[in-house]
RNA sequence: GGCGUGGUAGCCAAGUGGUAAGGCAGUGGUCUGCAAAACCACUAUUCAGCGGUUCGAUUCCGCUCCACGCCU
């Protein structure tokens, strides 16, 4: 399958940097086509929220990994691997360059090192465990992974209810500590041509593009998007999208469209930082000046 | 002009004669099936300014400046 040298360039960062653009201009340079690799893009219903490319570029160049399911259903970073995947063999298979684009780093890192496949995610057990740090407080779930995978547990920290549930998880339904399980994945790193580039530009100018882009959103029915999704019932995931909550709270009468718009930006700043320290302890990743062209 | 109240970090704000709570923002970080999520850490040699009282003042006194309110 791989007598195709084609390699795959990944051009990820923090939102805001101009990866889209990158993506697309890399895309036409290379007669490439586009992966994104982003958590809120898989969703149908949702455009203006997540910046979503236009149906005009999507005309152009294909895009992978878009509108794949409904905001009902719940997402995860190993479904996305395993649609994304196939995709990317699917473009090389064809010749043509993949070019996976977008800020949702731990995608990235499924993408690159792959997942253990022993533990898929137990929805009921999850449940159970979520109830029980509900009732317990988190340090005594804690306690628990403690006994069961120390490593994993020492790597946690007692507060993180999220990680601690998953942790349990984990050793419950593999019997084996986490950090052993964890080398057994194979992903594309090591295994195919390619190359991570990561866009970025300073701090300040991230910030204003993003607050803009907020502004945008509201011109372009940011506001009218979010009230045909208020019939039905969102999916854990779905209701993360930035903008959804925030926008939902002013549809209801809690506040106004100020203080809407004020709280995305932040919490859009918020999620600027997080993944700028995701992409910046991966040394794999390749730093280019956003405006600067593609170092290929 | 007179009287009153108040001036504490970028913002909100507590506070005491004994050496500055907390929240927000900001910054740094963690990250392996919710990740646009969750979690952690750091952040005022200084309390409008100048004098005074005191062993010691952000806290008490005086004056100045500023803000707000009321009166004229």
């Amino acid at each position: 399958m791989s007598t195709i040298k084609t390699p795959i360039i990944f051009i990820v960062g923090p939102s805001g940097a101009g990866k889209s653009d990158a993506a697309f201009e890399t895309a036409q340079r290379l007669g490439g086509e586009i992966v994104s690799c982003d958590a809120m893009q898989v969703y149908r219903e949702v455009s203006v929220a997540c910046d979503k490319p236009s149906l005009d570029t999507r005309k152009k160049i294909p895009h992978h990994m878009l509108d794949v399911v409904s905001v009902t259903q719940e997402f995860n970073a190993a479904v996305f691997r395993q649609l994304a995947l196939a995709a990317i063999m699917e473009i090389r298979g064809r010749g043509k360059t993949p070019i996976v684009c977008g800020g949702s780093g731990m995608y990235m890192a499924f993408l690159l090192d792959g997942i253990f496949e022993v533990s898929a995610k137990d929805e009921g057990l999850r449940r159970r465990l979520q109830e029980e740090i509900h009732e317990q407080g988190t340090s005594v779930l804690h306690g628990r992974l403690a006994a069961l995978d120390p490593a994993a547990a020492a790597k946690i920290h007692p507060h993180d209810a999220q990680r601690i549930v998953r942790g349990l998880e984990v050793a419950l339904t593999v019997g084996r500590p986490l950090s052993e399980v964890q080398k057994e994945r194979q992903g594309l790193w090591g295994q195919v041509p390619l190359r991570v580039f990561g866009l970025d530009r300073p701090r300040k100018e991230l910030y204003e593009r993003v607050e803009a882009r907020v502004e945008q959103m509201f011109e372009h029915g940011l506001v009218d998007e979010v009230r045909a999704l208020s019939g039905r019932t969102l999916s854990r995931t779905a209701c993360a999208i930035i903008g959804i909550p925030e926008v939902t709270g002013y549809l209801k009468g809690e506040y106004d469209l100020a203080r809407a718009k004020y709280l995305m930006k932040l919490n859009t700043r918020h999620y600027v930082k997080r993944q700028l320290t995701w992409f910046r302890r991966d040394q794999r990743v390749q730093w280019v000046e956003a405006g600067t062209e593609m170092p290929l």
